[in-house]
DNA sequence: GTCATAATTAAACAATTGTTTAATTTAAAC
DNA sequence: GTTTAAATTAAACAATTGTTTAATTATGAC
């Protein structure tokens, strides 16, 4: 019983961070939010920020091991490890949502240094992965000569453009306001398509016949 | 001597808010970093919260013009435009960072409602300014048939993805820790030269001969 | 120089913050 | 049923928050 009630205050506490913000985000609004004593998420983990750190660790990893996956597979070719690496960030992106806008707050706020540099070295983790393979398909001469941490930049900066309000999504969809663009099957399809286009009309030489 | 003490806190706060966020940011914090008495941010804004709204209100509309100018240009085919609005957006990004942090915080975070929306219309309104461009330019056959919206997200996506962290930036640029990538000519001459050159090879058609 | 207004200050204010305590309830073991 | 530890609670804690006040200083007009 009690590993869910703990789970419970994590799961809420991700939906009311992403929301407000940590800063933003008051113990008794979570307490109040979860229907748990104010007490217990000290009882639980400490102390507010133990909450955050210990959210954020448990989700970080998640991340990487598929991208991990995708580069030691040795059978596929260049640009079919970058098509496995976008369906699986937009696979990724948006199935944690709140845990992604979390994730860029503490990126975009400089307030916990420790946090800060731990999202700092798993985006850096991640960027170096996908330049490799991009420069090795330049080195295959499969690739036009981009630049290629720039390359990862558009790639995870389209979905981060996207995590960032729902709202602005259903805009673009011209969707209503209470339309979750997130949980869209149209939505995440239209997002791989137009990432794979972009991605392979900007890397793959077009040979003139 | 007012008017100077009011930019001066403005110009400081505009510093702290990027750095910390608006919730991490304290009055008494702003007032010893910009060397006034805490009252004299309530005496000259009214509140910490007026203070902000005035903060983005004052550099909000200046991000407007140029775009507004590039569109109302007759005399330029539709990817010169395109050009021209990437190159005054990463100028402007890059002359205004902190600027653009808070502003991404605002569409991050949805805790005050009525910024929150401000920021939204900001952006939806650049968002159909550039969509219209595009959209004219696949009407006119110059265009292969992309998707408008999601490669004006692409587009501003790539740019706030290295105004998310300064850090972030020199480890893409192999500099050093203390380097402002912000300021540097170099960089801003490579994300212009990256995001032209993803755009030119995601809409312009190639014609085989 | 006098006066009136603006600017500035230190102190106090009330509210909210994260956290702790001490008491009580619940649960499981024996 | 008793006991022991874990879980839960309401209350209090100290610190910090944004804001206001009341007094003082500076400034400019006449």
């Amino acid at each position: 019983m009690s590993v869910d009630k703990k789970e419970h205050i994590m799961h809420v506490a991700m939906e009311l961070f992403a929301e407000k913000g940590f800063e933003g985000s008051s113990i008794r609004d979570l307490a109040q939010k979860a229907d748990v004593n104010i007490a217990m998420v000290n009882y639980y983990f400490g102390s507010k920020e133990k909450l955050f750190e210990q959210l954020l660790a448990e989700k970080a990893q998640f991340m990487r091991t598929k991208i991990e996956a995708v580069e030691s597979n040795e059978s596929l070719t260049e640009i079919e490890k970058l098509d496995h690496i976008i369906e699986g960030y937009v696979t990724r992106f948006l199935t944690q949502p709140n845990f992604h806008r979390v994730f860029l707050q503490e990126l975009l706020v400089n307030q916990r240094a420790n946090l800060h540099q731990q999202v700092l070295s798993l985006f850096e983790k991640n960027t170096r992965d996908v330049v490799s393979i991009i420069e090795k398909g330049i080195k295959k001469k499969q690739f036009k000569k981009v630049d290629p941490q720039l390359t990862f930049i558009s790639i995870v900066g389209t979905i981060n453009q996207v995590m960032m309000s729902k709202d602005m999504c259903n805009t673009l969809m011209h969707a209503s306001a209470n339309h979750n663009p997130y949980q869209d099957p149209k939505f995440k399809k239209r997002m791989i398509e137009h990432i794979k286009q972009m991605v392979h009309a900007h890397l793959i030489i077009t040979t003139v016949s």
